[in-house]
DNA sequence: TTGTTTACATACATTATTGAATGTATATTA
DNA sequence: TAATATACATTCAATAATGTATGTAAACAA
């Protein structure tokens, strides 16, 4: 087998990122040579850097499938401006990213390479850096948000939207990183639903 | 020189541990050799290894040296019985955990391997199972000042302590996680304080 | 004072990993 | 249908890293 048809290449390209998944979740980013990913999508090295220029790319691919459609999200949830419920609508917002994790295993275990088995050095600084905005944005949605169920009257009158949202935006990166590292789902990842539900309701007027 | 004594040797260790902080701060933990650990510490790859079996006995003991004392820490804080403000108690634990990081460029430094320049696989597995268990101690230890701030009347009588603890707990890990990351000091680091005072005004009744 | 241990330095053998260069058969295109 | 670009496989050259083994001079103990 020399040369594909473009749509065997576009699928030898995804077996390349689902193998680099595999591997870097058992060994990490920086242990996993490229003859590794290679091995495990059963191709050979010439495959890996037809189609990546190094492990970075790879990496960086892998990670912008899981998470552009969680940026998506963010917008999409947005839009839906009239609503009777803004308080509820943030829990639903953020159990719904939490869903996204639960439901597919792909993105579960590469936000798992993300926090615990990469090292944001020389050029991968900047991926943290994207991370951090991309927060930033969730922060921003989640006070708009709050506006919004401040002008319903369904906070407290003394409680701010912006204070209102970074208390969530942090709650929620905490809760994101406990999720994550919970791998027997003893302490986090089967009661998230009532941790979100307790965090809103400690809004509610 | 050859045989140093008994001191020496303490310093050369302790060199050595800092040197292994400079290199893992900069290049990550799987990316720095043994080499370049024992050249920033002006000694041979010898030298580290008399001192340590390997990379992740080097690791823990700089890991140790930061980690103890917050530990202790934990455990003195909860000693003072009786005071009349429990839930600014909790504040002030929290914020001295910050200003432990502030105050201390090794430790901040630590932290910020711990986090982003460090990947948990095989060996080092357990070492994310620790700080896990060190998270629980900690909200262990805040569902017991809260549940003094009720008895002392500062709660809203509706929240639960246990419900509260748990939402201070990942507040205050998403607040350590970003204040680590925030490195040009913009977003969290310099309002730190704030952050957690609000987050406990939240409860005041 | 002598023997022994310590605290390293040096040397060695082995293996892993990388990027690039080159080869090649087949898709694709004109 | 011929020319060319594609999608890989194979080979090459070079380096980097590891753990261990051995050397050694000074510290320490008796």
């Amino acid at each position: 087998m020399v040369r594909q048809t473009k749509e065997n290449a576009e699928l030898t390209r995804q077996r390349i990122i689902e193998a680099a998944r595999e591997v870097f979740l058992s060994r990490g980013v920086s242990r996993t040579s490229i003859e590794q990913v290679a091995n495990q999508a059963g191709v050979t090295r010439g495959a890996v850097y037809w189609h990546f220029s190094d492990k970075k790319a790879l990496f960086s691919a892998m990670r912008e499938q899981v998470i552009l459609p969680l940026i998506d999200r963010i917008d999409e949830n947005i839009l839906n401006e009239n609503n009777d419920d803004p308080l509820g609508k943030i829990g639903d917002f953020l159990y719904g990213t939490i869903r996204a994790l639960d439901e597919s295993a792909y993105t579960r275990q590469t936000f798992e390479i993300m926090m615990v088995k990469c090292e944001y050095v020389e050029e991968l600084t900047e991926l943290l850096e994207q991370t951090l905005c991309n927060c930033e944005r969730i922060a921003k949605k989640i006070e708009q948000l709050y506006e919004r169920a401040k002008t319903k009257g369904q906070l407290n009158p003394s409680d701010s939207p912006a204070i209102l949202a970074m208390d969530t935006h942090l709650f929620f990166s905490g809760l994101m990183h406990l999720w994550v590292k919970d791998l027997d789902s003893k302490h986090y990842r089967n009661q998230a639903a009532d941790l979100i539900t307790n965090h809103i309701n400690l809004r509610r007027k």
